[in-house]
DNA sequence: TCAATCCGTATC
DNA sequence: ATACGGATTGAC
């Protein structure tokens, strides 16, 4: 084509009609059976939230299986999409275009997957493209060629249900699990170390049956410590660990083996919740109330939802387990579609700590509620010096870090950063100041109000508590566990270990107490989870100390008075929950109703606030939350929630038809702040 | 009369 | 998002 003279008209038709049309061959008639492959293609808009069909030349008729990741043209676009189906004919009138490629023959995304995957977009009103994202890790084409090293695991242990043993029904679940059964069950465990051993039973029982199981946790180091469990219990090579942080790798791997059918029991964080378990036989959870589990991209899925739908669709047994019990779970008993499996108030009366209210000392909280004695009460201290003879202590601090919230000594303003206005912060003894949200820091401070340069902070963070500590208490050693730095575990010597809520490190034969402090900064929260939050961060830390029948003391420094600190005292989380659902059926707010918020421009939420939503609806606001961008509150009664989402997939698919902005929508959003 | 441009609709 | 088609506008 080295011509000078410019291609005629007839030349260039001849030429566009080459290049759209699929390369030329014997092989290219269409595939012998089921020549249409229906593919999901990933696309951002909400209307086309739907599987296009295309013709499957013969060439690639072993290829394109349903799962298998393949190319194809979509709107003048290459695109990669997955095959969902293979069919004998299209409902399409217009001429199928071909697949351009088959990725890889490896069946990626399992039937089952892309029809919970279906069901999840749908309840968070979102795209099943946004949703596969979430389910099919990215390919890695070199773990994909590797010999799959085929290991055969020991035989299976006999199945224990002594980690259950405190647990009315919970041997009966276990052997109806074992016999194939699909019993579902929540359960607020009793036992501290030995939840581990609890949910390992559960997937032992899972293996017996024959079946598959997935445990689902909220961060990587529960991960670990079920990982430990099973590789105990089932040796190697039966179960495989899947979280995000692996690396792509290593992540493709296990999910790999999973999708092939190879290992039949996953165990890993939110991301796993889509995992391509063969014939799935139960699904658990492990601390269901954990913000972890919550999804951070669109369209937000929890990992209890997810799990929940994967279940029902599977028919498969379900194990919600925590040693508190979230207004979801609480829920669910109600609704009979779990039952209960709790220890006794008596065996809880024995097997967990005695937990004692210390109020923090009223005229000294009120002069500075950050200042060492306001925290500390005596009867604290005097605790921990006693148990500090039999073993560590363990001292849980709401914050991380060192000084927080800084401000002024003398006219209390608030500190703020002069960049980003993000308040400041003193992220350890001797630094300088730093803002919280920028990170710029602020080597010379001095209050914009007064003029003053002295700081005070009203909320100490876990570092300079262990400070504190250290000098209160000079020949014992104080180590530090939150933020960046979190400790494992510790062993059974005598230590005072101050820890953020989720990283709390387990102490050998357990802690010799705990003081739980600065409880109002969890109950000041305005959030509406704050007081099922506060009970469920502190009962993970009594799960950690030593049973009150070998002298496991806790002391919380806070309100006696507080609904949630007598559910402590009491030991009681299942009636806490009860009463905590009675609220929220009371006050219309989640689970008793459905809840989705609405985030965009004024002008889209003004056409929001007009839409035809399923009736009763509530319309909280809009109010503006930043420059130009608005939230509006959605709120229907429970029953309504999926035409909730149906009408929020209408208005996203109207939208995005007509090319007018988008609005993020959230179903059950975390928080509404 | 023809072409450049706009708008609406389909995208397999 | 692109891509295409039909309607509309505008210049010869």
């Amino acid at each position: 084509m080295t011509g000078t003279t410019p291609p005629s008209t007839e030349q260039l038709d001849r030429l566009r009609a080459q290049l759209r049309a699929p390369p030329a061959g014997q092989g290219d008639a269409p595939a012998p059976e089921a020549p249409v492959a229906r593919v999901a293609v990933p696309l951002p808009l909400a209307h086309l939230d739907r599987p296009f069909d295309y013709e499957v030349p013969a060439s690639m008729h072993a290829e394109a299986v349903p799962g298998a990741r393949v190319v194809v043209m979509f709107a003048g676009q290459q695109v990669t999409g997955f095959v969902l189906e293979r069919v004998e004919s299209s409902e399409h009138l217009g001429r199928l275009t071909r697949l351009r490629r088959v990725v890889s023959r490896e069946p990626v995304l399992l039937p089952a997957v892309a029809r919970a995957a279906r069901t999840v977009a749908d309840y968070y009103a979102g795209t099943l493209s946004d949703v596969l994202r979430l389910a099919v890790p990215p390919r890695h084409a070199r773990v994909e060629q590797e010999e799959a090293l085929l290991r055969s695991p020991p035989p299976l242990p006999p199945l224990d249900p002594t980690p259950w043993a405190q647990h009315p029904g919970g041997g009966r679940w276990l052997h109806d699990v074992a016999a194939g059964g699909s019993p579902r069950a929540v359960a607020t465990l009793l036992s501290g170390p030995g939840w581990t051993t609890a949910l390992g039973q559960a997937v032992v029982a899972a293996c017996w049956s024959g079946r598959g199981a997935l445990v689902c946790l909220p961060d990587v180091r529960d991960v670990a410590r079920l990982d430990r469990t099973l590789t105990d219990l089932l040796g190697a090579g039966r179960h495989v660990v899947l979280t995000a942080d692996l690396g792509p790798a290593a992540r493709y791997r296990a999910f790999l083996a999973v999708a092939r059918g190879a290992v039949r029991v996953v165990v890993g964080t939110r991301a796993a919740a889509f995992a391509p378990v063969h014939d799935l036989g139960l699904v658990a959870l492990w601390d269901d109330g954990d913000d972890l589990l919550a999804e951070p991209r669109a369209p937000y899925p929890h990992a209890r939802e997810v799990l929940l739908v994967r279940a029902y669709q599977a028919a498969a047994a379900v194990l919600l387990a925590a040693h508190a019990r979230s207004a979801e779970a609480q829920q669910l008993v109600r609704s009979g579609w779990c039952s209960d499996l709790s220890a006794s108030q008596a065996d809880r009366r024995v097997g967990l700590p005695r937990v004692d209210v210390s109020g923090a000392s009223e005229h000294a909280a009120a002069r500075d509620p950050a200042a060492h004695a306001a925290r500390l009460p005596s009867q604290a201290l005097r605790v921990a010096r006693e148990a500090l003879a039999a073993g560590p202590v363990l001292v849980q601090v709401p914050r991380a870090g060192y000084r927080l919230a800084l401000a002024c000594q003398s006219c209390r303003t608030p500190a703020r950063c002069t960049r980003c206005d993000g308040p400041l912060t003193q992220p350890r003894a001797g630094a300088l100041l730093r803002c919280g949200w920028c990170g710029t820091e602020h080597p010379h401070w001095s209050c914009p109000q007064c003029g003053g340069v002295h700081l005070r902070a009203p909320l100490v963070g876990e570092r300079l508590t262990a400070e504190q500590l250290g000098r209160t208490f000079p020949r014992v050693r104080v180590r530090s566990s939150g933020g960046e730095a979190v400790l494992d575990g510790v062993g059974s010597e005598p230590a005072v270990v101050v820890a953020t809520p989720g990283a709390e490190p387990p102490a050998e034969g357990g802690y010799a107490a705990a003081l739980l402090l600065d409880t109002w900064t969890l109950l000041a929260r305005t959030d509406l989870r704050a007081a099922e939050e506060a009970v469920r961060r502190w009962s993970n830390a009594l799960a950690l100390v030593r049973p009150a029948a070998d002298g496991g003391r806790v002391v919380l420094v806070g309100d006696p008075a507080a609904p949630p600190v007598q559910a402590l005292v009491r030991g009681d989380p299942v009636g806490f929950a009860e009463r905590e659902l009675d609220d929220r059926l009371a006050a219309r707010l989640p689970p008793a109703a459905r809840l989705a918020t609405l985030t965009g421009p004024p002008e889209a939420l003004e056409q929001a606030s007009g839409w035809a939503w399923p009736q009763p609806v509530d319309l909280l606001g809009p109010v503006p939350i930043e420059d130009g961008v608005d939230r509006l509150v959605l709120r229907v009664p429970r029953a309504q929630g999926p035409a909730l989402s149906r009408a929020l997939v209408l208005l996203a698919s109207h939208r995005s038809a007509r090319k007018l902005p988008s609005v993020r929508v959230q179903v059950d959003p975390v928080a509404l702040g």
